[in-house]
DNA sequence: CTGAAAGCGCTAACAA
DNA sequence: TTGTTAGCGCTTTCAG
């Protein structure tokens, strides 16, 4: 229970700077006594300390992830993306979740983070958050992940258009009442959530279509959410005909108010998503993709540049492209399962 | 950039000492010294270095999971659980991805975390797997997710009798002819598969069934290997009536073959899933409820505890309830989407 | 209750 | 190419 460089040297007969550098594949050691330190090592079952060689160094060997939740779609779906990117580069990755308003992190992220890794990803922060504030005020290397803030780099999507282009795609279907079921109520221009709704107003205003307020709910971005918003939205004395949420999870539990008040989804009602989840081609729902495997790598692969060069780089920004995926929630016949039903039912295909 | 216990010590006019044991708040420090001593820390922006710490105290203060996916509705659910359960105490939470077989991580788990975290929680990882005997033989605090080891302690559920209850759900509704999506192939009597498969035979057996092999098909725990297997069994001859999938995400990937195929979920075949995951729900899919977020949570807390009793309390092994969830995928009426749909065209509710 | 001093295990100059 | 020698920043006896 503690087998150290020392017992390396002693057995290897070498001294503990040798084997140090044997073990890490420096080439300026000589082969035959690199193979006998390793063989050592190995016969002792030699495994490093890495606080010591972290404190030795001054590096972590290890950057952290801090999100407000882990129990997203977005969030497993962008973890992928930065698991794989670190997976050969010997970096560990640490999960911080800041946790809901409501349940909160007893420990702010730049306190508990700030000399245990080399860099975050952070993804989702509200640019109103002081723990924001004091995560750049590190001035560390950071990479934001589907937000910006000034003088830091960032991976994003372009929220505007992805937004307007899911308008776009319901206006175009003739829908000129439009329900939006957002996430929380923000007025930071920064936040994601704004860029959408002007995205939303532009494309309204592109078609002249006049905006109405209560067409606007709150879904808190989950599927219980997006399910209260929905009712709200079909109690409305004129209700909207289609309904654009600013995420899948919210389309979903839309979806289940619909069905729950036995409306057809794409033929009573429209309905599209933003996130293009897996998940939502086996309901046949409407999105915008993101694509936020390849965001979760790419923001892997700025912070370790960043690492790397000490950020002489300076900050990078880096924004992919969403794609409208039209399936029957807004196609309104063909594959909608009343019609498909129906068809079942009569004709056999 | 690097204000140390020194500084502070010097602001506060004590001893590096003092500042420890005042900053981890030990009740041997006087008052107005310790207020000091914060003051002085707060003022210099101080924030204390994990490795010296951990290097020090030989505590890590941190835990890894271990898991062959982080792209799993599964792994996000514990991973949920796990972190909840950490929030408080003080733990950080390390990541470490086995990966695939096709494209493994490059270092076993064992030589990447031994020195550095404090234990494992280890999820789905292969009783066969060698990586697992090579971490099972560190004696670390340990914990297996979902799978069991001699001398380990572990959180399960009753895969058997799980397995076996969706089987006697199909079976009650008279269904003869049961098609079997499990993930992959495995001899391992500690498999979480196998119980499954033993909990299918009980069923069968206690209905006096005969078992078919070429009802059985592998789905590979993903959503498109649970959608070619659907087909599978779809192309057999005499094609199943019912169909268990032992995860929820095969099932999904089943319904979209369903679909694809005009044929009606419920009525046309009957089908149930296993994990019992939000978004199965919304699918109308009957599936074997999982508490993944309390297994998690439990795992975290049995790894914790093991920790700090150095492992004096012997193995711990908590074995959870599953629970059927009817839905209208085996419910074959009053909710299917066709009947639903059929209704909505005909009577307003 | 507080301070002095000795490490924790490793790495990085600096010599040799 | 290899060994010697200081630390890295913190904690922790052990005195006082």
């Amino acid at each position: 229970m503690g087998v150290t460089v020392k017992d390396v040297a002693r057995l290897a007969g070498v001294s503990t700077a040798t084997v140090s550098r044997a073990l890490r594949g420096f080439g300026s050691v000589d082969p035959s006594i690199s193979e006998r330190v390793v063989d050592a090592a190995n016969r002792l079952g030699y495994v490093g300390s890495h606080a010591a060689a972290a404190l030795s160094t001054g590096k972590a060997g290890t950057i952290a992830i801090i999100t407000p939740f882990v129990d997203r779609l977005a969030f497993q779906r962008m973890l992928t993306g930065v698991e794989h990117e670190l997976r050969d580069t010997g970096m560990d990755l640490l999960i911080y979740c800041t946790g809901d308003p409501s349940d909160p992190h007893p420990v702010p992220p730049h306190k508990r983070l700030a000399k245990r890794v080399d860099g975050f990803i952070v993804m989702s922060l509200s640019p109103e958050s002081p723990d924001l504030a004091e995560i750049l005020n590190l001035r560390m290397p950071l990479t934001m992940f589907g937000a910006h803030a000034p003088g830091a780099s960032s991976v994003q999507i372009d929220d505007r258009e992805g937004a307007a282009s899911a308008v776009r795609h319901l206006l175009d279907l003739g829908h000129r009442r439009i329900g939006i079921v957002y996430g929380r109520e923000s007025t930071n221009p920064l936040v994601l959530e704004h860029q959408r709704h002007l995205g939303v107003r532009d494309a309204l205003a592109g078609q002249g279509v006049e905006r109405d307020e209560e067409l606007s709910v709150a879904g808190e971005f989950t599927m219980t959410g997006g399910a209260a918003a929905m009712e709200r939205l079909l109690d409305l004395e004129v209700p909207p005909t289609a309904v654009f949420a600013f995420s899948d999870e919210m389309a979903y539990g839309a979806i289940q108010t619909i069905r729950r008040r036995g409306l057809a989804l794409g033929r009573d009602i429209a309905l599209i998503g933003y996130d293009g989840h897996e998940m939502s081609s086996i309901l046949d729902l409407s999105t915008i993709s993101v694509p936020f495997e390849e965001l979760g790598a790419r923001a892997a692969h700025i912070l370790l540049s960043d690492i790397e060069d000490g950020g002489s780089a300076g900050p990078v920004s880096e924004m992919l492209p969403t794609e409208l995926v039209v399936r029957s929630s807004t196609a309104g016949s063909g594959t909608t399962p009343a019609s498909r039903a129906a068809a079942a039912a009569g004709t056999p295909d």
